[in-house]
DNA sequence: GTCTATATATGGATAGAC
DNA sequence: GTCTATCCATATATAGAC
């Protein structure tokens, strides 16, 4: 679809995404999402009646498009080993992709957690994810390829390695690599091949 | 210190934490925070002029107290697994204290990357926790005690799993434990001993 | 130092012309 | 459907009395 195909309304959604998910709810400013636009500011009101409804469509778009992404890995038929290379591996490209979103969402919900139950509710329960890896690494621990953990803590340490890079990169990128973009993009790409192997080290048991 | 010998700026000064820690810069109001205080809104202005500065004396006050909390591992004179299990304890610790504080962070070095690089160069620069981080690993490296890693990778890796798990608490907890407070934090405490030897794991040659 | 009252600015939302 | 002009609520900040 070219950018003149492209209708008002579609004009605005994008327009209120990267302004969104650059600023948060807070930040955010009718009037900046307005330039963004090339419309005018009563245009945003006629398509999506408050800022509140707006971004609550952004939202939903967002997760919609990560939570299933994230999620695939689980679906496939590889080995538990080479699931996790693809888990990490698809997620930071993602992330290198979309940097800002993490942060987005996370703001999000600390400014109102419980308005997102539902969604996100929908999105994970559907797919039922989280069980089947749960299924997925007793079954290995029961193999003894991998050494025994709570699926839950897995997990977690497989996404927060993956995310936080991102959600800290301010501090991380100041701190670690004084201020080099460069040298910290770098730092990102390498974690593709760094956080796998930094987890399977973990859990593997030595045949 | 009692609560009536507190001076009226300590108490300001408690109040405005309290509230931008929870709602950030944007989402913090003046009104809440004078209420906060049980003190009137012109006062605010009248011991710290704008919200702006009441603001950046908070977040230089938050990070002076966790940054160094956070480093002083690298100083002990323990063998490295020790160090590390250190680490991991004394972090969840003080995050399960003040579990509100890492998003503030986030959120504010998100909203502001450029104005905070002074105020952590001081931080650290000063105490080189990382210099000493990096030359520490790399002799366990050539001692065979640990597998080749990047050192900057361990410490990235560390601090994602330990604070990763505050920051998105409100999509864990309501993904993982449908919105259990009591099994989340329950979960938040098995982690000072799981983290620890996750990484532990992941690193360790064995002998 | 602390208050009440008020100025000023900003930003979301609406009215109404085209 | 799109614009200009304007309303109205909210929030920061100041003036001035005590």
């Amino acid at each position: 679809m070219t950018e003149q195909e492209k209708s008002t309304e579609e004009i605005i959604f994008d327009a209120a995404q990267k302004v969104f998910v650059l600023k948060g709810f807070d930040g955010a400013r009718m009037q900046e999402i307005a330039q963004e636009a090339k419309i005018n500011k009563a245009l945003l009101h006629y398509y999506y009646r408050t800022k509140e409804k707006l971004f609550h469509a952004i939202f939903e778009r967002v997760l919609s498009y990560i939570i299933p992404r994230v999620l695939a890995f689980v679906e496939s038929d590889e080995p538990i080993f080479s699931k996790i290379e693809f888990f990490v591996n698809t997620y930071v490209e993602l992330l290198l992709k979309n940097p800002y979103i993490p942060n987005f969402v996370i703001s999000e919900l600390n400014r109102n957690p419980d308005s997102i139950a539902e969604m996100l509710g929908g999105l994970m329960v559907k797919n039922d994810a989280l069980k089947k890896f749960t299924v997925l690494i007793n079954k290995e621990i029961e193999k003894g390829t991998i050494r025994p953990i709570r699926p839950e803590h897995l997990f977690v340490n497989m996404i927060s390695l993956c995310i936080f890079p991102f959600v800290a990169r301010p501090i991380i990128q100041g701190v670690i690599f004084k201020n080099d973009k460069e040298r910290y993009q770098e730092f990102l790409m390498e974690r593709k091949k760094e956080v796998a192997s930094f987890i399977i080290n973990s859990i593997k048991i030595e045949k």
